[in-house]
RNA sequence: CGGGCUGUCGUAUACCGGUAGUACGUCUGUUUUGGGAACAGAUAGACUGGGUUCGAUUCCCAGCAGCCCGACCA
């Protein structure tokens, strides 16, 4: 992609009305559009990091079978009357269509992911089933706040899996932890995700947490280093320590922020629909079921804010909109046609390289939005490197680069 | 949802019951070009509605919006 072409702009100022670091970022990178408080929407750059994320997801959720739908964002009000939430759920989206007939914005889909799969499974042979879709949520947040880390509309990952029995449940359950681990270290930030011990929420008593920790975190999460999990303040008890083999004494306290949640559902929400199927001696039981969650934004968020510096963001290359990002300095005839046939030669190669290849820009305009924009490569071509016959590569991370050739750089950030 | 704060160009601010100004940004042009360069020109603003007043951006009321603390949060 031709920078000089990108409609998006850099800022150099914050909008005075974020405070987060991950909403002043995004926002001055050009990533995101701020609609309404809660309320983003995704550029081209953004965009780019979202699908990765999406991507990575989606990989994961195939890896352990499941499979992937779409399912509608408006959902029938007598589902979740059935379930008990249309009045009890106070983060439901209540809308009306013109003959005053009422139907919810999905926060989530239990209710309409159960009655789907009842139209088609029934046998155990038809078991264990997970299904997942990633699209947008709706959730009537009382306060947004902390820029794309809790928004009211937001992408999010929502798997359910179907069971015949407890053990096969807790097996799948299992599975899922690894998987998510998987997908946090594959998305920059395994280091600092902690699966947390937490509570349950509407389900069960407890549930599975994964917090990232971050000053910018709502929850407060007391991590064992040596174990490597966490337990949520909200349920550190005695009686939860001593379940887990907890020592109080070597638990530290972090402020985090929940980029997972994985649940078990029991028959919560396959009863209110009688779900069920019918086992090997012809009798009828209630499937289990379990779910998960991630939140697609709340991740980028979170990395945003984990992991950036004074002079601007730092993406995981995993997750960055871009491979490498190649600047021409200066207006130079050498400089641009050598450039230009750099960027030609870079796509060829199949490498996602953003070319800056604005002029009537300073060198320190241009490094300025290289480090705000945060793509872990920054290849220079100047009169300098064309003298030194290569091209300069540093990394985001690091302070001074270093001239190699063309072929190198391919293959470095291959 | 309870509490608090705030609404003047994109940002930061000034003045003021009587023509809304400055700086930065942004745009155009020229000259520059290895860490946000210089000059010239241009652009753009009183949240909305009511009230008081000869006159309201200013005072009063209501609404709306944004932010912060708390509660809430598969």
């Amino acid at each position: 992609m031709r920078q000089s072409k990108l409609f998006t702009k850099t800022r150099k100022e914050a909008p005075a009305d974020e405070v987060s670091k991950n909403a002043e970022l995004l926002i001055r990178a050009g990533f995101v559009h701020k609609e309404m408080a809660g309320v983003y929407s995704y550029l081209p750059l953004g965009l780019r990091v979202l699908k990765k994320i999406e991507n990575i997801i989606r990989e994961e959720m195939d890896k352990v079978g499941g499979q992937e739908v779409l399912m509608s964002t408006f959902q029938p009000k007598e589902n979740w009357e059935k379930t008990g939430r249309w009045n009890d759920l106070d983060v439901l989206y209540k809308v009306s269509d013109a003959s005053g007939h009422e139907l919810a914005l999905g926060p989530t889909h239990e209710e309409i992911v159960v009655p789907i799969l009842k139209n088609y499974i029934s046998s155990y042979k038809d078991f264990p089933v997970a299904v997942y879709q990633i699209q947008n949520k709706f959730r009537m947040e009382l306060r947004s706040k902390s820029g794309i880390l809790r928004g009211r509309e937001f992408m999010m990952k929502d798997m359910y899996s179907f069971h015949t029995s407890q053990e096969d449940f807790e097996n799948f359950y299992e599975k899922m932890k690894e998987v998510y681990k998987t997908i946090f270290k594959r998305s920059g930030v395994g280091h600092i995700t902690y699966m947390t011990f937490a509570s349950g929420g509407t389900f069960s008593k407890y549930s599975h947490e994964f917090q990232t920790i971050t000053s910018a975190g709502e929850d407060t999460i007391y991590v064992d280093e040596e174990q490597a999990i966490a337990v949520n303040k909200e349920v550190l008890d005695g009686e939860v320590l001593a379940q887990l083999g907890l020592n109080k004494e070597k638990l530290v306290e972090h402020k985090a922020i929940e980029v997972g949640n994985i649940f078990d559902l029991k028959t919560k929400y396959s009863a209110p629909f009688d779900l069920s199927f019918t086992d090997d001696k012809g009798e009828k039981h209630t499937v289990l079921m379990g779910c998960y969650g991630i939140g697609l934004g709340r991740l980028m968020g979170t990395v945003v804010e984990a992991l950036a510096d004074d002079k601007g963001i730092i993406w995981p290359e995993s997750i960055a909109p871009y491979a490498v990002h190649l600047l021409a300095l200066g207006e130079d005839e050498a400089v641009l046609s050598e450039a230009n046939k750099i960027y030609e030669s870079l796509v060829k190669a199949g490498i996602e390289v953003l070319f800056d290849d604005r002029t009537g820009l300073s060198a320190g305009e241009k490094f300025s939005d290289a480090d705000l924009l945060g793509i872990p490569f920054r290849a220079v071509v100047s009169a300098r490197s064309i003298k030194e016959n290569g091209i300069e590569l540093k990394k985001r991370t690091e302070e001074k680069g270093k001239v190699i050739t063309l072929d190198e750089l391919i293959k470095h950030v291959r």
